[in-house]
Parts: structure tokens; C-alpha cells; sequence
DNA sequence: TACAAATTTGTAATCAATACAACCCATGAA
DNA sequence: TTCATGGGTTGTATTGATTACAAATTTGTA
């Protein structure tokens, strides 16, 4: 699906900005920051604002159009692929890696809370950095 | 267990600052920012330091310890209680309530990572927010 | 005691994120 | 066409959590 078609199904007025960003989303599956597709987009869009990157960034949280992930304690990092999967990050070299939910988690919530969304951060060592130590 | 046994257990020498503030996050369920310990503390222990606050969370939590959360977006929030548990935030008043885990999660691991923690975050509207919205 | 290593402290700096006000631009009414 | 309105965008200034760093203090050991 399209940058525009997906902002409109997500009930967001697609200004060319938003739907430049939302494409990068959509074709760069690699959990960028703000500032990653501030850098990549500016290029071509030397008008573009850091500021207006934030703003679509949570508009598009807010209107489930991406996710925000916050498994990376520097930076928020985005996803423009809102089926369920889990996150691993290597906790050498940062990296980000999307692994498949086999059997989603089923939590106890007697208090009553409406749960929205639900998201599984793994960390460990990925495969490289495991070489590059041993 | 006491803050001092559960330093040794995880390797940590047990300082006058580690001993209060690890036994801080024990008797304080309330998963809290490295502000709210440091001034929570800083009352008895006029000369703890900010740094010190942060230097022994860092600490802690390389050392399993302690958990650190990056479910608040604002804050790093530190838990004492490493065992197997859910977080849940509710987006309206912030508010981090713990879940017990009926099934952890599956993930499938095709590329060989080595896992070493796994945390679920969950997002919603606590059953108070509820009450006041409705 | 003396010395080295580890720990703590306070200040300065960093930098992601936000606040804010001015500007731009699409839409619709007259 | 002209004008007004409001949403969207932009740039700058600011905030505030976190870190860097070096000096001071404490601890362990001989």
C-alpha cells in the first residue's frame, strides 16, 4: 500500500510532507529516529523541518498509522509496520532486529485497565557482535 | 531480602549510596525516575549526588540488579522487582501499574541472537482515567 | 602511616524533544 | 477575483534528562 492511501485509511489529511515521511516509514524497515529521516528526507526536500518531522511522527503514533518505540533509550525510534512483532536489540552495536511473535504474551489485568497496544522488547547479542567477541 | 544481600548477590561492593538506594527501589514499588530517588533521598542523605544516583542505576541494571524501563517516553524508570512481570502505562495520567504474566511471549529467533532479557509494555487507559472520562 | 584504586561529588556540557510565534497555503464565501 | 479563516509548516529559542569530566573523598592493603 501507498503513503497515501495508508495516512487517509488512518484518518490523516496527506500534506506532501506527511506523505513523504510516511513513505520513508513504509520502504525503510529499519526502526529509524527522527532525526534519520529528518537527515534522509532534507535532501530532497530542503525545506523540510526537524520540527514538522516530530510533529507528523506523533501524529502518526496517535492515529496508529506507525509505532513509536522506545527499546532504544537514546533516541525514539519509528516502525512503519504495525503488525504484531517483537523488537531485539543487540546491546553492542545498537542494532534493531524485528523477530516474529510465535505466541503473543497473555498478561493478568484484574485491575480492569483497557489495554491499546501491547509490544515485546528483546535484548541480548546479535549474531555478528557474538562473532566479533569470541 | 535486605538491599545489602541482594548487592553481594549480584556482584555490586555495597557502598553507603548503593545500600539506600537499592534499598529504595526494594520498598518502593513504584517504579521511579532517577529524580524521584535522588530527591526522595537527598532528605536523609544531604550529600548524595545526582551523579551518584544515576552512576548506581547504570550500575544496577548492568548488573541485574534492577530492571530499567523505557516504557515512560520522558524518564528512564527503575524497578527493584526483576522478576517475570508486564508493564502497563496508561497514556492519560502516566501512571505504571505491574501485570503478572500468564504466557510469556514466543519469539521465533531465526537469526541466532542471544536473548538476555525480555520486557512487554503495554499502553491503554487505566480503570480510573475510565471513570473520569466517562 | 602511606599509597593506589575505587567511589562519590559538583559543575559544565550535550542533545533529543518541545514551545512558540511567524509564515505559508488550501479552501470556501462573498 | 478578493478576502478571510484555519490547518500545516518552518525556524529559533528553550527545556530538561542525561552524561562527561576532573577534583575530592573513601576504601583497601601493605
Amino acid at each position: 500500500m501507498n503513503a497515501y492511501e495508508h495516512l487517509l485509511k488512518h484518518g490523516i489529511k496527506p500534506s506532501s510532507q506527511r506523505i513523504i515521511i510516511m513513505d520513508y516509514l513504509l520502504t525503510h524497515r529499519t526502526h529509524p529516529t527522527s532525526d534519520e529521516i529528518y537527515n534522509a528526507l532534507k535532501v530532497q526536500n530542503p525545506t523540510l523541518s526537524k520540527t514538522t518531522v516530530y510533529n507528523t511522527l506523533r501524529l502518526l503514533e496517535e492515529k496508529g498509522a506507525a509505532l513509536n518505540l522506545s527499546i532504544d533509550e537514546k533516541n525514539a525510534r519509528y516502525d512503519g509496520d504495525t503488525t504484531d512483532h517483537a523488537h531485539f536489540i543487540c546491546t553492542c552495536c545498537g542494532k534493531i532486529i524485528d523477530m516474529g511473535i510465535i505466541t503473543p504474551p497473555e498478561v493478568s489485568n484484574e485491575i480492569g485497565c483497557e489495554i491499546k497496544q501491547m509490544q515485546v522488547y528483546i535484548k541480548g547479542i546479535c549474531k555478528d557482535c557474538k562473532k566479533t567477541i569470541n
